[in-house]
Parts: C-alpha cells; sequence; structure tokens
DNA sequence: TATCATCGTTCACTTGATGAACAGATTCTG
DNA sequence: CAGAATCTGTTCATCAAGTGAACGATGATA
C-alpha cells in the first residue's frame, strides 16, 4: 500500500514543507485522507519520519513531520531511483508513440 | 473498470487475433480471466465486438471475436486518442527527467 | 467560558480484481 | 464407441486497497 512512489512523492513534499497536515498532503498528492495517514504513519514506523512536536511558535499546524537524517538519505536514493525508471519509461514511450504512428499511417492508407 | 486503455488494447488484440480465448487474451494484457471476460462482454454489449459461430473449420477455437464496424472505427479513433495521450505524457515525463536531474545536482553539491 | 476551526485517527463501506470451480463442447485414446 | 482428457466461457466467493464521514482532542477566537 506505501509504494515506491508515494514514498518518494510524501518525502519530498514533507522536506520541503513540514508543517503541511495530513489532509492537505492528501489534497496535493491526490489521494484519500486516510491514505495518507497509513503511509505517514508507515515512514514514521520505518524512521524515516519524525512527528515533531507541537508548533507553539507558529499559528496553525500541530505536527512537524520532519525527515531523519536516515530519510533524508532514502529520499535521494529514491531520487537516482525514480530518474533511472524514468528515463527507461520514456524510452517505452518513445516506441510506443512510434508505433501508434506507423499505424496510423497504415490505416489513413487503407482508407484512402 | 471497462477503461479507455484496454478497451483499445483489446480491439487491437482481437483485430489482429479473433481466435483468441480469453484466458489466452487475458495473459497477454496481464490481467486476469475474470476481468477479461468482463471486458469482452462489455464491448460485445456496445455493439464494438460480435462473438461470430463456432469455428468448426479450425481445430481450437470456440468463439472468433471480430470487430464490427463501428469497433473498427472505435478502434482508430481510439489510437489517434492515445498517440495524442502518449506526446503529452512525454512532455510531462521530460519535465520530470529534468526536475530530478537538477534535484540530483543540487543534492551533491550539498553532499561535497 | 463557550464556540468554532483544525488536527490526527479510526473504521464501515465501496470498488475492483482475482482465480478456483463448474458445465458444456470437443478431441484424444484404447 | 465409451470414457478420459482438454479445451471453452461463465460465475462468484474472497481478498486487497482506497475512501471519507465521524469522532475526540487541541488551540484559537469572541
Amino acid at each position: 500500500m506505501l509504494s515506491d512512489e508515494y514514498r518518494y512523492k510524501i518525502l519530498k513534499e514533507l522536506q520541503s514543507n513540514p508543517d503541511l497536515s495530513q489532509r492537505e498532503l492528501a489534497k496535493r498528492l491526490g489521494i484519500s485522507l486516510g491514505k495518507t495517514n497509513f503511509c505517514i504513519k508507515a515512514l514514521i514506523e520505518k524512521g524515516l519520519v519524525k512527528a515533531g512536536n507541537f508548533k507553539r511558535s507558529s499559528d496553525k499546524a500541530k505536527y512537524l513531520y520532519l525527515l531523519t537524517p536516515k530519510g533524508i538519505e532514502e529520499r535521494v536514493s529514491l531520487t537516482h531511483h525514480f530518474l533511472h525508471r524514468k528515463l527507461q519509461e520514456h524510452d517505452e514511450l518513445t516506441s510506443e508513440i512510434e508505433e501508434l504512428r506507423k499505424e496510423i499511417t497504415h490505416v489513413s492508407q487503407l482508407t484512402g
């Protein structure tokens, strides 16, 4: 349920915005509140994120979701991992596009 | 449940191989037998595919899943639709890769 | 103090996918 | 020809995953 993709996205989002509420985070990721809650808990469980003390100095937030050193390391690792994957996807997509183009010219020849 | 993606893939597969069993089709699409059955039924319901008579001349197959004229039309339309979508995905992917690259160089600068 | 907004948490519910099981038809086998 | 074996499409109980309304707790506000 906590896929690589969401581990990556959440770590990325939290690193730049630790004062995000779970609702706001859910909205940004395009997933439900329940799932967001589950994922954050999993990240805390794994020691990648620490739920900081209450933020008394500021106005709004309850928790600060801070990346641990291990979390930062994981985020770097995931970034490399994703770059590699995206490059691969890029190649596949290029082939697919090529194939679709061929198909279209083929069909338009048949139909005149 | 019958997404554009599978409507496209199934029509494409059946056009070149009408004598495919649902099990074989499922394997090629990487989905379950149940889902395949559901999708084919939906395509028949919509008049895009016709389950042909028993194939007496040949050895194996039970049904021939033949594309109707409407089905062929739909397949052409979906092909264009998908080319457009894939080109868009391609752009987005290029941006993502660019972003990941920047991020990596940024991090490597920080860590020395 | 009372009210209101926002927080994280929970969990009953929905949705979607799965594949074992079944009945019918065909093909092999002795 | 009988019976076993192998195909077919169909069904449906079961599972996994996502959803968001509802709840209690907390802090801000009037």
